[in-house]
DNA sequence: AAAGTCCTTACGGCTTTCCGTAAACCATAA
DNA sequence: TTATGGTTTACGGAAAGCCGTAAGGACTTT
């Protein structure tokens, strides 16, 4: 089982569950942040002292308050987490249950447990942190199928990038403009229309305004 | 003080804080749900009783599962109980902090007061459940100034809907035969492309892409 | 009844997007 | 070097969307 626990969510009550669970597990060394900075710096300290923590449960989004951080979401603590820290076990525990999220943060950051807060959370947090301990892959139900589906999801950062400017109120011509400024590759129009014909295709979206609410919807932009 | 509070929300650590919360502000009959159909159940079997509840604290998202809900939101619930108990006093507890969100149940149910889940949140549920019962008021710091800002919001059912069928992916003229079909009126493509105008001159939308986006945002659709 | 206002509808010209075809470019392998 | 396959770019016609103008209808005011 694992020697040293941190905790990261910035909302009290949840975490006061979370720690709750965790104690009834046996885990000793339990440590909470509410901020994804803090859980960043607790755990380069653990390195530099000779005694890291070998897992984190982690929440997705953070409230922004008056600390500017540099780890604003859990995403991005998971991210630089993964380049820095590879041997550390993660788990997420988000209300987030859109499957193309999950299998996205599996897929690019190895995530090693994925469970959804709901009325069952803190049951399958438990059975996650046992699962992980044994270097198995642990899904909450409700995404458990994230995995198996054939959707591919084969969509890069330039698919993402022009999304965004899309949902920005951008013409296509303006992207193209902005693309070659930025020296972002494709940049012509043509190109930019024929990646929006995949994506409405892999969406299967009916027109470019569809594209932008699905991909909203399921979390991508 | 309060007699007989309900406490509605699905994740249960969330849960066990307001709880935890509500007993330290002297609150003694407290009751707790995990779903709005159980909220309005128990509700109404108060006032039959002649013990009714004065005090409903709810979240307002609530995770679908096998259950199927007759009010699967806490905006259902609210809308419900405003027209069949309106001398329930109402406080939202959600992570929601959009402040039209928030406007358009102040104004369209009168709630009483909305706390915003986050890092303070349990301190500020604290102080709403004082200013409302003295006929208070309250909403959370990052909300409160949701009513006093100009923006007058004068959207209605019609953009609405307007607006869930280009995110749906249909073209403004399948839109246009759809309303004519449904008696919905306007229906004229040129009556649609008029209104959609409106609505990007409002919302300071480049074009129907940034709309949608912009209105996803912010909650509306 | 006439005038005025607001809302809905119609229409035409213009821009943007859509979509298919084809050429240019580029890396790799024969 | 010459093929080959993939990606990027260019172009042109069709469709959809944008925007201003104006006509028609319903309703109120005088």
């Amino acid at each position: 089982m694992f020697k040293k626990v941190l905790v990261a969510d910035d909302l009290g009550s949840i975490n006061l569950g979370v720690l709750t669970i965790a104690k009834s597990l046996g885990l000793q060394n339990i440590e909470r942040v509410e901020y994804c900075d803090d859980a960043y710096l607790k755990i380069k300290k653990g390195v530099l002292d000779g005694d890291p923590f070998d897992l984190l449960i982690t929440d997705l989004s953070f409230k922004q308050d008056h600390r500017t951080q540099k780890y604003p979401t859990g995403e991005d603590l998971i991210k630089i987490l993964r380049t820095e820290n590879p041997g550390l076990k993660i788990i997420v525990y988000s209300i987030e249950d859109r499957l193309q999220k999950v299998r996205w943060l599996i897929n690019t950051y190895k995530i090693d447990g994925y469970v959804c807060k709901g009325r069952k959370g803190l049951e399958e947090l438990s059975k996650a942190v046992n699962a992980v301990s044994k270097e198995k892959l642990f899904l909450s139900e409700q995404v458990s199928h994230a995995l198996h589906e054939k959707t591919a999801l084969d969509i890069d950062d330039f698919d993402i990038l022009l999304l965004k400017n899309l949902a920005e109120g951008k013409s296509q011509e303006e992207i193209s403009y902005d693309f070659k400024d930025k020296k972002v590759s494709p940049s012509s129009l043509s190109s930019i229309e024929k990646r929006l014909n995949k994506l409405k295709i892999q969406f299967q979206a009916n027109n470019t305004i569809h594209l932008v609410a699905i991909t909203k919807d399921i979390g991508i932009i």
